[in-house]
DNA sequence: GACATGGGTAAAA
DNA sequence: TTTTACCCATGTC
């Protein structure tokens, strides 16, 4: 088992037993490692300690109810302001394929790829000379069948495999933002509604909820909340474009293209990265 | 557990 | 090219 499996296992034991909240030497036995090792090695690689990520996920389990509530109604002041509001929006820049670059396919489009480990499982990301174009977790459909349907997508494109161009759309994820650097730019295709549902998720701050009604009137479509749901779930770039932080009203988790688990995972850890600032306790 | 609902998609007309 | 039928990561009664 490498150091990124081990992650991933532990944070998947730790969100299953939330509620017995398992020692850090309990925890440590899952991935065969002595306590101390392992929450050293946790924080390295997380960026945050188990305990606090434990604590993140109790913590979630009654605000997500209160997330309805309150802080939903924060979001969606945020997600009001959102047709110039840059101000959550992480310096991610979103642009759309060109209906000239759509025409012709991808033609003279150089796209490379790879896959990276994460802490929350192994990452097949896409880039063009633009930006991140694609992005989303390897599980049950593998890599290679990820970049078939990539190369599908765009026939007249050439592909290359280069980790070393790709890997950085991976690490700014887990690097703290350092002053002055230049933005990130996506580069995505989708229908104008997508791209309007894509663009009020980046307005969606890190640790906080939105549900898939509040994305719907932000955009002036109280009524289309499930189309919401559509234009989510067909999100291209996973964690960038943060899809896991739209939930349902009740505070019900929603769904998660690449599994329930994967997205309350994703959920805790920001929770957790995020309470760093405000330090709060229930 | 039904049903209104709006957007995307593929297939038919 | 337009229409239609079917799918849904929702919300509400």
């Amino acid at each position: 088992m490498n150091d990124y499996a081990r992650i991933e296992k532990a944070m998947t034991y730790m969100v299953a037993n939330a509620t017995e909240q398992p020692s850090l030497e309990t925890v440590a036995a899952q991935v065969h490692l002595s306590a101390y090792h392992f929450q050293r090695l946790f924080c390295r690689y997380a960026g945050i300690s188990p305990k606090r990520f434990l604590q993140a996920l109790t913590l979630e389990r009654g605000k997500q109810l209160i997330a309805s509530a309150e802080s939903l109604t924060n979001t969606v002041h945020a997600l009001g302001l959102s047709g110039g509001s840059r101000l959550y929006d992480h310096f991610v820049q979103l642009e759309a394929v060109t209906p000239g670059e759509y025409k012709r396919q991808g033609e003279g489009v150089e796209i490379a790829y790879g896959v990276h480990e994460t802490p929350f499982g192994s990452m097949f990301v896409a880039v063009t000379h633009r930006g991140i174009c694609r992005m989303g977790f390897v599980d049950a459909t593998s890599a290679d069948e990820l970049l078939a349907r990539l190369t599908k997508e765009w026939p007249r494109s050439t592909f290359c495999h280069s980790p070393d161009t790709t890997r950085c759309a991976v690490e700014r994820l887990f690097t703290k933002p350092e002053g002055g650097r230049a933005a990130l730019s996506l580069h995505v295709t989708g229908t104008n509604f997508q791209i309007a549902v894509w663009r009020a998720l980046l307005t969606i701050p890190e640790g906080q909820f939105a549900s898939y009604s509040h994305i719907a009137q932000a955009l002036g479509r109280p009524k289309s909340s499930r189309a919401v749901g559509n234009a989510v779930g067909a999100n291209p770039i996973a964690l960038w474009i943060p899809c896991h932080r739209v939930i349902q009203q009740s505070g019900a988790l929603g769904g998660y293209r690449w599994g329930l688990e994967k997205k309350q995972i994703v959920q805790t850890w920001e929770v957790a990265k995020h309470s760093l600032l405000i330090g709060t306790h229930s």
